[in-house]
DNA sequence: TTTTGAGTTGTTCGA
DNA sequence: GTCGAACAACTCAAA
């Protein structure tokens, strides 16, 4: 009798470089399921997540299609699910590649244990990191608390191994009468949203999906590189790689990436220096840093780095907030941001600091309400990138800035977006300003907001706070925790 | 154990 | 307009 596999498809919706799929399908035919945990403690997937996966689900299964696989979805808990599933279908091997959040770490523990007593092999990977959380230590075998040493470290162990091909050929066995019952079909998840259907200008802005993610890739050495050192901080520019949604959900991994870089440029057909390609990997560093800070922090989301921070005077100003949200703060760049995540589920990392920045220290509002909209809004939503950032901007991080260093949103937008072309894109009411207002309207003089039809406080908002003001309020909230 | 050098992304002020 | 210094001390990581 020929063996019987079974692949837990994570955050790892690829075929290509996917360890744990790979060692799956050579052991014999392979069930590929995917379990969309419902159980009310995890924390759940946010809105633009939830859309994401959907697509890329869809696009999954279509992949193993066409290799002879076969894609079984599932709903429920996974702790009942898999070993449910493994019994009934009878596989003699389950496999999965790691996450390094608590529950899934939790979870995997708990699973690995129960299924290896029912006598089925178990095996996981590392599919998602160049290193291991666990891996990268000081010197005594401490966890690393500052990004430089870290990624120095990191370095120091080598080449990450070249990715694995795809498998070319796979079998899926015939589902289980016992198991029907338990399979759903994708809209069933109701993972889109209908009424009101809001994903119009995400359908517009990503290709979710393995074949998307190799596209963007390829289309980011040849355009992106070229210039990214400086590029990247350019919101009005597109040199971004484009691809933190696709390595949110696995579609590619830092392996792929990494090696793809280092090929196009050993032929000549990156148009990057070696700085810009440094800078570009420096930023998978930071990826790999949050997910070292989130494995040895687990409440890293939820919890201040820093402790000192508990008793931080934040205000909880929720018309504040939803201000924010909205993209109607009155500052330009702010707002700007705000709207291209609400449009798009994603925002240029830039914007990303001095939105952030403003929420937290102009506004005083606590940074896990932010964290919290980020976690809904974006495409990209991550749990470690996304609470290891929110901490380093408010301070409470690992290797955060230092408190005095605030960011001025309007001398952000004039350094960074020069032009206003990206303020102009988002808040076309402003459009209508010369270059060198559009960042501070509400210092435009009076016959330029005049002939750009434009009202303060009423077509466009006054700003919610002065920002001189703002940032001094900001200081002295800091004075207060630093005892 | 002690010492030493260093630390993502800024702003403002005054010369 | 441009440039350097001050901001405020602290913690980390390695020697």
């Amino acid at each position: 009798m020929t063996k019987r596999a079974l692949h837990w498809f994570r955050d790892d919706l690829r075929l290509a470089d996917n360890p744990a799929l790979v060692c799956a399908a050579g052991t014999g035919a392979t069930y590929c399921i995917y379990v969309l945990d419902d159980r009310a403690e995890r924390r759940a997937l946010g809105g633009a997540t939830r859309w994401w996966l959907s697509h890329s689900l869809e696009a999954l299964a279509a992949a193993l299609e066409r290799r002879g696989g076969r894609l079984d979805i599932l709903c429920g808990d996974p702790a009942e699910l898999l070993p449910a599933f493994a019994e009934a279908a009878a596989v003699d091997l389950i496999t999965w590649n790691r996450r390094y959040d608590a529950a899934s770490v939790d979870l995997d523990a708990a699973l690995k244990e129960r299924i290896s007593g029912n006598g089925t092999a178990v095996r996981t990977f590392n599919g998602s990191l160049l290193n291991e959380p666990w891996e990268v230590t000081t010197r005594t075998g401490q966890p690393m608390k500052v990004f430089t040493p870290y990624w120095r470290a990191a370095r120091e162990r080598g080449e990450p191994e070249a990715p694995l091909p795809a498998p070319t050929r796979l079998e899926a066995p015939a589902l289980p009468d016992s198991l029907g019952h338990r399979v759903r079909s994708l809209p069933e998840l109701a993972l889109r949203p209908t009424r009101p259907d809001w994903a119009g200008g995400l359908r517009e802005a990503w290709t979710p999906g393995e074949d998307g993610a190799t596209q963007n890739l390829v289309d980011f050495i040849e355009d992106g590189l070229g210039g990214y050192a400086d590029g990247r901080d350019r919101p009005d520019r597109d040199s971004t790689s484009r691809l933190s949604p696709h390595l949110r959900f696995g579609e590619i991994s830092p392996r792929q990436i990494w090696h793809a870089l280092g090929t196009a440029r050993k032929s000549g057909e990156a148009k990057g220096s070696a700085a810009d390609a440094e800078k570009f990997l420096s930023e998978l560093g930071w990826r790999e840093f949050s997910y070292h800070l989130l494995f040895h922090n687990p409440d890293l989301a939820t919890r201040n780095y820093d402790q000192r921070f508990d008793d931080f005077p934040w205000k909880h100003d929720g018309e504040a907030l939803r201000r924010w949200q909205r993209g109607l703060t009155g500052v330009p760049l702010v707002d700007a941001g705000m709207r291209q995540l609400w449009t798009t589920g994603w925002m240029h990392n830039r914007v990303r600091m001095v939105a952030a920045s403003f929420l937290i220290k102009h506004l005083l509002q606590d940074w896990r309400t932010g964290e919290a909209w980020f976690w809904d809004t974006l495409v990209d939503a991550d749990p470690a990138n996304n609470a290891a950032s929110w901490q380093w901007v408010a301070g409470s991080g690992a290797d955060a800035a230092p408190y005095f260093r605030i960011f001025n949103p309007v001398t952000q937008g004039e350094m960074h977006d020069p032009a206003g072309a990206y303020v102009r894109r988002w808040i076309p009411e402003l459009a209508g300003l010369p270059d060198k207002n559009i960042h501070a309207p509400w210092k435009a003089p009076d016959d330029a907001l005049k002939a750009a039809g434009i009202r303060i406080g009423e077509t466009y908002p006054a700003p919610l706070v002065d920002i001189g003001f703002g940032r001094q309020r900001a200081l002295d909230a800091f004075a207060m925790i630093r005892g």
